[in-house]
DNA sequence: TATTTTATTCTACACTTGTAGAAATTATTC
DNA sequence: GAATAATTTCTACAAGTGTAGAATAAAATA
């Protein structure tokens, strides 16, 4: 089961606040806000999913992601390596590069990443 | 508009073969593959999203995909980047390199590839 | 030409998603 | 303690999605 864009958004502002009652999430939108019935029942729904779990405290509930934004980004790059390059990370950072505007200062930076990267296999 | 998950499906075999009757687009399924009816739905609804059209040959249609797979997968990226990097494709860089499990050689192959493009952008 | 096959449209239906009001519950404040 | 505010659940409904049968039309074949 995977998040619906709605669900989504709201999960990268649990993310970025780890924790958070419905009020502090509330707040991260900007104006139109939804209305609190509709986030409401998202996380409902994404609790359902496995996506998020809750500390009872007093009244209410502090909310908290289950799943690390970082995996979830993972596995939808990964899946976008399988559906459009047939399953080659080369390929795709091949097609990366010169697709996307890096500018020169971030060419720089990232042939330095790769440059580490080399390195650290060499061990 | 964009295509759901069983339309993008359809649309990797139409960019695969370029231009298709139904039954070159129901060959390409694996066992179990779809009823007609259902792949006939899919299409007309891709043609009235905008993603593809057809040249009617006699009887039947000869399908084709009227956005290129390169600039649908572009989009893609980058809506993954600006939602998981705050819009920065150098952190995605980063973050894409050290994650995703390149092989030495590949690593290599992207560095240089990254040098051309540094050699590109001086010009 | 009558029959079979193939492609297309229409209709349908269950499930998911986006959205939120009504109602219930609980906490806070006057 | 009574009124107000915040939170959650229930209910609802329109769109979108996955799937395909029935009906139709047209082409291929016997």
């Amino acid at each position: 089961m995977s998040l619906s864009q709605t669900e989504e958004e709201l999960m990268q502002h649990l993310w970025k606040l780890e924790k958070a009652y419905m009020s502090d999430l509330l707040e991260q939108y900007q104006d139109p806000k939804p209305a609190p019935t509709t986030t409401a029942t998202l996380l409902k729904r994404m609790q359902e999913k496995g996506f998020v779990d809750y500390n009872q405290h007093g009244r209410s509930r502090e909310y908290y992601p289950l799943v690390k934004k970082s995996d979830y980004f993972s596995k939808h790059v990964n899946g976008l390596i399988k559906k459009f390059f047939n399953n080659s990370s080369a390929q795709f950072a091949s097609f990366f590069t010169s697709e996307t505007n890096l500018s020169a200062t971030e060419l720089e930076e990232l042939k330095s990443i790769i440059e580490k990267e080399i390195e650290r296999k060499a061990q």
